[in-house]
RNA sequence: CGGGCUGUGGCGCAGCUUGGUUAGCGCGUCGGUCUGGGGGACCGAAGGUCGGAGGUUCAAAUCCUCUCAGCCCGACCA
């Protein structure tokens, strides 16, 4: 490719509201335009190395089994409803209707499709079988931002895996895992599998894979001692016992004037470690108690994994003071009856507490509180903070901000028994399918490929996913030497199978290297009077900036070897 | 959904407070001359519904009302 002929429209400025370093780098390469928050034009350059990025994970589902097809992105809503996840979905979902007043929505993910396509699997001779489709979703996300990073509309790779039994989920699930660890490898991204939160996607385990970066949205618990990584979603850490004073025989209320915070109460001589922290959320239209210690924090995530919520938020202040009888800042669980109440394991057998009476302006002191109040259930609401200790090995446990890359689920038989995808096993029993689910999104691999490949003047792409492997950047276009030694290296190197990308615009030098490096090309080949002069021309390595004088006939094989 | 900010040529911005000729500047673009190894210089040129609608006024980029869009923080996020 000549770049005279080539679009690459290259900005000297950033706009304004790019944020990102990815955002940033790729508007001014010349690699996307924004249409609209969340939708994002690729123009040729992105669309090479989208393309790459694709061509490694086709390489890679094919090389465990995987079988590509492809699935509407127009889906009609019987199916969602089917599952259920047609209101669990809720807001992400673009949904629509037809002429007819048939309601409709482009998808999101494809379970239930995919699912529904398993019908046709009638026997267990038939499985295992691994599905996938590199294709658009669309999620009306509530806030796109950061470029390629969280969009509207992007290309995913999800696959599907379908298996008689739980052991060969199993299989599949870790045929995943690792052809994920290879494609990250290929693409140069550096991932940490960690535990994760399944959402509303439902199934047991699941295992994101982060790439640690600044502009990342997800947080992470790392123990760089034993290996233990998690999403704070999930993370657990370790905790000391606390062993409490003996407490009255009932709880013992006393006024707390103007005290509505937990620091006030510790400033008023109670320890947070012994108080109980009530929070108040809406699940689900149900009104439910939460409870941590005092000097913990909830995770919401956690709350609404541990009740399967499909829609949860704080409750409001009015709703707070009808159901309890005080405002936030005086809440407890005590005597509580008709609301669920969900504690966090760390207070198990806690006795001789403090939490609010139920009454502005006064606590409870000597709570024991398997014996006044009511749990509903004992769960894992914690989050996590920096610094706590692991509680595999007891290291320090550090919080590390992440970008998600991949996520692979699995499913069990949930969809398969909704869609009554089921085979008939060994002993001619109808058996529902166990599924899995892997997801990779494209655009954000490229996106975060820049966010951990740039350095001060531009992107620095990997081989494997650069849109040309080679630039050659002529000094001078009047020198008719040069341009004469230029094109052949050009032709041969394009006969050779090497993607280059010839830079004979009329421009200068400095300006020409520029260019080259903003859109991160890993090899540069210079060609000058100079250079010619004595025979070479040069080579510099985008990466590492380091430079050598080449003899013109040594190019390719030079260039060659440092494609290995 | 709450808070903050911004819409003026392809990009980055000024002008708006205090209304007043042809709305400026830098970069980029086009033509030309010189130049030629790190975004060069000079000459000339094109390119703008000042986000949109309504209003106030003799007069609106500027003031008022409504509206649309984008960005950032938070909420939310399979």
């Amino acid at each position: 490719m000549r770049w005279t002929s080539f679009f690459s429209p290259t900005l000297r400025d950033a706009p304004a509201d790019a944020e990102a370093p990815s955002h940033k780098l790729l508007v001014r390469g010349g690699f996307i335009r924004q249409l609209h928050s969340g939708h994002y034009t690729l123009l040729p350059l992105a669309f090479k190395v989208r393309k790459k990025i694709i061509q490694i994970v086709e390489q890679e589902m094919d090389m465990i089994g995987g079988q590509e097809m492809q699935m509407p992105t127009l889906q009609p809503s019987s199916i969602w409803k089917e599952s259920g996840r047609w209101d669990s979905m809720g807001d992400i979902m673009f949904r629509l209707e037809d002429r007819h007043g048939g309601e409709a929505a482009l998808g999101v993910t494809a379970e239930e499709i995919f699912a529904t396509v398993a019908n046709e699997i009638s026997s267990y001779k038939q499985l295992p079988q691994m599905w996938y489709q590199i294709h658009t979703k669309f999620r009306d996300e509530p806030r796109p931002k950061s470029g390629l990073l969280r969009v509207r509309e992007f290309t995913m790779k999800d696959a599907y895996s379908f298996d008689l039994d739980e052991e060969g989920l199993d299989t599949a699930f870790d045929l995943q895992h690792q052809a994920y660890l290879r494609i990250f490898s290929r693409l140069d991204l550096d991932v940490i599998p960690v535990e994760a939160s399944s959402g509303n996607m439902g199934g047991s385990d699941s295992i994101e894979f982060m790439v640690q970066a600044p502009s990342g949205e997800d947080d992470v618990m790392l123990c760089s001692s034993c290996g233990y990584a998690a999403n704070i979603e999930k993370a657990v850490s370790r905790l000391d016992d606390i062993a409490d004073s003996d407490g009255p025989a009932e709880p013992e209320k006393f006024a707390t004037p103007g005290i509505r915070t937990i620091a006030a109460l510790e400033e008023a001589g109670h320890d947070g470690k012994r108080q109980i922290k009530t929070m108040v959320y809406v699940i689900d239209g149900q009104v439910t108690l939460a409870l941590v210690r005092g000097d913990h924090f909830i995770n919401e995530q956690k709350l609404a994994d541990a009740t399967q919520a499909n829609h949860i938020r704080p409750a409001r202040r009015e709703e707070t003071v009808e159901y309890l009888g005080a405002e936030p800042g005086s809440l407890g669980a005590v005597n509580v009856e008709n609301i669920p109440i969900f504690a966090d394991f760390a207070l198990q057998n806690r006795s001789n507490m403090i939490t609010g009476a139920n009454e502005n302006d006064f606590h409870l002191s000597g709570v024991d509180i398997s014996r006044d109040i009511t749990v509903t259930g004992w769960v894992d609401l914690r989050e996590v903070q920096d610094g706590e200790l692991c509680a595999n090995c007891g290291s320090v446990l550090s919080k590390v901000s992440t970008i998600e890359s991949g996520h692979i689920f699995k499913l069990g038989t949930k969809y398969a028994e909704t869609f009554g995808a089921k085979v008939l096993d060994a002993d001619g029993k109808a058996t529902p399918v166990v599924m899995g689910s892997y997801g990779i999104g494209i655009e954000r691999a490229m996106a975060t490929i820049v966010e951990t490949h740039h350095d001060d003047n531009g992107i620095v792409w990997p081989m494997s996913v650069a849109p040309f492997h080679v630039v050659i950047t002529v000094i001078q276009m009047k020198d008719d030497k040069s341009v004469e030694v230029a094109e052949n290296l050009y032709n041969e190197l394009t006969d050779g199978g090497i993607e280059v990308l010839l830079d004979d615009r009329d421009a200068r030098a400095g300006v020409k290297f520029a260019d080259a490096e903003l859109i991160g090309i890993p090899l540069r080949v210079t060609v000058g009077p100079k250079g010619i002069a004595d025979g070479v021309v040069e080579i510099v390595d985008r990466q590492s900036g380091d430079m050598e004088s080449v003899e013109i006939n040594k190019v390719i094989s030079n260039l060659k070897e440092r494609m290995k």
